[in-house]
DNA sequence: ATTGTGATGATTGTCGACAATTGACTCGTA
DNA sequence: TACGAGTCAATTGTCGACAATCATCACAAT
């Protein structure tokens, strides 16, 4: 999850970069990624730069023209309801294999990200709350024990992020996002598979509902 | 699914040379692939066989050691098994939707799909049947309509074929496979979601098992 | 025989440059 | 004023070259 080690090559340090970029709105949906220009910024010739963006597009941060060059991708509703429908069938199928797997040590760990959760809305940024929050639920699909599931978790946490970055109102009361993942936890501490696959279920809906609902309303023409 | 014209760009066209060559096994597990051969052999430059091969890291299809290249990725049982897990979890979602969505005329699709592999199975080759059946389950994940559980599709898709190659045997009475298809198609008729996801999870169950046996015994050392 | 050491060849990482193409801009004309 | 053709700057796609690094091999010492 974290860089291992600061002397991480080229190319993945340019990507990080730009994804950081990207995930904290710096660099806006749609806008141009000249390569010249990275390249000066970051103090390196084109081709790395070229290699990031294109690792980029294969995440879905950017989009390529041909001839054309590099876009910051503009996500639509469409594509968040997808993103979360698709994260449902992930994250529910990784709870169910999860349940199996998780003792009570993982279990705490859940807890404690809880605690982090309401201690963050006590005192911390949006932003971190909103990374934490991708850390709990990324907690959950480790427990599945799924390398390849955790991969395309993340790679839709980035994409969420991405789309989610335009959007600090999502997240105006703080205490409650913390709250809404109390049931998730109830239900794997009882070990009900059924209670948890329907708090999973839900606790994503809502998500889902509220971003579409608020792309909708950009996409209408309602303040960016 | 096809190339839309044949003047895709240089990277992409190096990126499904490699990958064809992968996935027929012409390219065997943990190969290196040189740079300035590659470069030689598809009469261009490094730059493009760079880019090329950064793309199929992405798609799972090649590992990156830094500083000393890319080698084919060897698949091992428990990536296999992942693969499948993961495939279960997302084709049972995309089943589940699709049932909401689907017509008579999609139906019908599927029901030639399945009629092409009983020709196929009569007359074809393995590989063509291969081909056709991922086909098949492809279908039932566009009926989902949702385009980012595509995506993860063809990438699983694309990760069973390498693995598979090595294995025609899996394949040893064609006819079967055509008809193991039959009890999804069935339940899609009656519009049964129990039967429909239960008749799914066998399916690609019995052929995880397949999968992860054989590979199990490479690993152990029987003939590759 | 085995292990450590040093030279050597091969390969990657990075760079700057050139040609091709695109999009914008200007100018002229109806 | 609106529209179209032609020009031009900017950017990408591709290339060959150089330096840094790694693996291999031979050779010597224990």
């Amino acid at each position: 999850m974290f860089s291992t080690v600061s002397t991480t090559d080229l190319v993945t340090q340019i990507a990080r970069q730009i994804t950081e970029a990207i995930v904290t709105g710096k660099l806006r949906p749609g806008a141009r990624l000249t390569e010249l220009q990275l390249s000066r910024e970051f103090g390196t010739s084109r081709a790395p730069v070229r290699e990031a963006a294109r690792l980029l597009e294969s995440q879905g941060l950017v989009v390529s023209n041909p001839r054309r060059g590099f876009f910051v991708r503009t996500l639509t509703a469409s594509d968040m309801r997808d993103i979360y429908e698709l994260r449902i069938g992930l994250e529910l199928h990784a709870a169910g294999i999860a349940l199996e797997r998780m003792g009570p040590a993982e279990i705490a760990l859940l807890e404690r990200q809880i605690a982090k959760l309401y201690a963050l809305a006590d005192a911390g940024s949006v932003e971190s709350q909103i990374f934490e929050d991708f850390i709990f639920h990324r907690m959950l699909c480790e427990a599945s024990g799924n390398a390849r599931l955790i991969k395309v978790y993340d790679e839709l946490a980035t994409e969420m992020r991405a789309g989610i970055t335009l959007i600090g109102k999502l997240y105006d009361d703080p205490h409650r996002i913390a709250e809404t993942h109390e049931p998730i936890l109830a239900a794997l501490k009882k070990g009900d598979r059924e209670e948890l696959l329907s708090a999973l279920h839900y606790h994503i809906t809502v998500a889902q509902e509220a971003v579409v609902a608020l792309f909708e309303g950009i996409e209408r023409g309602d303040a960016s």
